[in-house]
RNA sequence: GCGCCGCUAGCUCAAUUGGCAGAGCAUCCGGCUCUUAACCGGCAGGUUCGGGGUUCGAGUCCCUGGCGGCGCACCA
């Protein structure tokens, strides 16, 4: 250990070891406060300076800040981010508080009986006849006043971070907010929650490579889960007619200020309904998860409003990529070397492979996608990139697709499900020549799938939505290593 | 995977052209009964991310490895 880092130990062993000899548990079995610091401030709030209100409070929290005066302690406890001053004057303590007092560092959590008052310089406290050790605090913690600045010993160590970044607990209250405030929409609706496996014996659901994993018992190979999609929709073919899951999903992938290898799905499919309904209820989630998380929807963003008024602009992909191409006649039965070399054009890297669909797909990410702020309903996506999602109704070569995108970011994906178990097992096999082709990321087929398809299924609205962006978005960070508690990292070496 | 940037005391940060590695906070010792980044006095604390090289001399320059950030690539 580092030599300074073991003497700031050495000295709290000490005091840990001194309290022990008087008899003190440094590490007690139970606590009962009768109010938290947040209740006690809410309860005295605007106590003149001075007033002694004759209430008694026991009160418990990690002691954050020690200033001595003396013969008259301050110290600063805090608990679930609310401060409250302990006004230690030696004559109020009993005995063995006056013990355990000097033995007290910043770190240890600390509980605290006596009456609240104000001070002569109007700090609501509590002065306490007793002090009583919760938990001693062996290391010590960041600087009181820069706090912990350095990235990765943030997400290493998320619980320093939570300690003296007031911005990480709102970070990470707002997302709780925000997974609430979802439930509350899709329950009032009708929807049940359920759970799926996150242990697939063939990925999918999705296009994405994923986890690899064994079952020793089984001795077999398993994956993480890349979408709970199928077996949910399963739970339609089963006769539930909406469900939803909010719960992880894992990518072998790259990682990225947007990407973390595993995180937060919201998927929901509901029967009868199509990608129009699943819009209306697309808005009606994200609105709600503003209001009750934010209590607006007008947001800011990296320095840039935005606003979740709907109703949200609705355009297909198609002409997105005509508007920014300028090419008023593009559409998806064009000679196909037509829309390669306008995409090398516009620097967009493509294969042989690739049809017009992929081709167009390509033109509207890299031209169209990150320029799209306010909220937006990209709709109607290419069959050929879209193997899980219907037919359009009316036109051929599009299915009944949209992505929901905020600030350039995708958000939201979504589709009138697909239903035909022909034309499915139809897609799974274009998707298995194409993953024979070498593409890692194509579908694999799922004959369970299939099975339940042929059982029958209604009409089926499904979305899925990116909780984690959806909270970066709403809490105003950059990265979405700031949304998610322990972030995946390296793991470190030595 | 590629490129750029970063890594100095427990924390936050300095260190001129390559010339004695420093400060604030925290710790430790002493003082102080209304402080709140308390204050005053004093002591101590370093593998400058690891390894190698150049040089009389390296935190600084070069090579190499590690971890992180950002961008790109990949990616519903």
């Amino acid at each position: 250990m580092d030599s300074k880092l073991a003497e700031l130990v050495a000295a709290r062993r000490v005091k840990l070891d001194e309290l022990r000899a008087q008899g003190i548990d440094p590490y007690p079995v139970r606590f009962a406060p009768s109010a938290s610091l947040a209740e006690v401030r809410a309860a005295h709030a605007e106590l003149a300076p001075g007033t002694e209100t004759g209430v008694e409070v026991t009160v418990a929290g990690r002691l954050v800040a020690r200033r001595e005066h003396g013969k008259l302690t301050f110290l600063v406890l805090r608990e679930d981010g609310v401060d409250l001053q302990l006004f230690c004057p030696r004559g109020a303590l009993d005995q063995p508080s006056r013990a355990l007092i000097g033995h007290l560092d910043v770190g240890d959590w600390v509980g605290a009986r006596g009456e609240v008052l104000a001070t002569r310089k109007g700090e609501l406290s509590v002065r306490p006849a007793e002090l009583t050790l919760l938990g001693k605090g062996l290391r010590p913690l960041p600087d009181k006043w820069h706090g912990l600045t350095d990235t990765e010993a943030r997400f290493r160590q998320r619980e320093l971070d939570l300690v003296v970044n007031p911005d990480a607990r709102r970070v990470f209250a707002l997302r709780a907010r925000v997974l609430k405030a979802l439930r509350a929409e899709l329950d009032e609706r009708g929807f049940t929650e359920v759970e799926t496996p996150m242990l697939h014996p063939i990925p999918g659901g999705a296009a994405a490579r994923p986890f690899v994993t064994h079952h020793n018992t089984l001795d077999t190979d398993l994956y993480l889960r890349i979408a709970p999609e199928l077996y949910l929709k399963r739970l339609i073919a089963g006769g539930m007619p909406r469900v939803y899951e909010i719960n992880r999903s894992f990518r072998n992938e790259g990682m990225s200020t947007r990407h973390n290898p595993e995180f937060t799905m919201l998927e929901s499919y509901q029967a009868y309904a199509d990608y129009h309904d699943v819009m209306d209820l697309t808005e009606a989630l994200l609105q709600r998860a503003a209001r009750e998380a934010l209590g607006s929807l007008q947001l800011s963003y990296q320095g840039r409003e935005v606003s979740l008024q709907g109703p949200w602009r609705r355009a297909t992909l198609l002409e997105l990529v005509r508007e920014a191409t300028g090419l008023a006649d593009l559409d998806y039965d064009v000679e196909v070397d037509r829309v390669r070399a306008l995409c090398e054009a516009h620097g967009v890297r493509t294969e042989p492979s690739w049809g017009v669909g992929k081709l167009v797909l390509e033109l509207y990410e890299a031209l169209v996608e990150s320029t799209l702020w306010e909220p937006t309903f990209v709709i109607d996506y290419p069959v050929e990139v879209s193997p899980l999602a219907r037919r359009h109704r009316s036109a051929p070569h599009v299915t009944e697709r949209f992505e929901l995108i905020v600030t350039g970011r995708e958000l939201a994906n979504a589709f009138s499900e697909l239903t035909d178990p022909d034309d499915q097992r139809a897609r799974f096999e274009a998707q298995v020549a194409a993953r024979a082709a070498g593409d890692a990321e194509a579908m694999h087929l799922d004959e369970s799938y299939l099975a339940a398809m042929e059982l029958g299924m209604p009409p089926i609205g499904g979305l899925g939505v990116g909780v984690d962006r959806l909270v970066m978005l709403l809490a105003d960070v950059a990265s979405i290593r700031e949304v998610v508690l322990f972030p995946t990292l390296r793991p470190e070496r030595t």
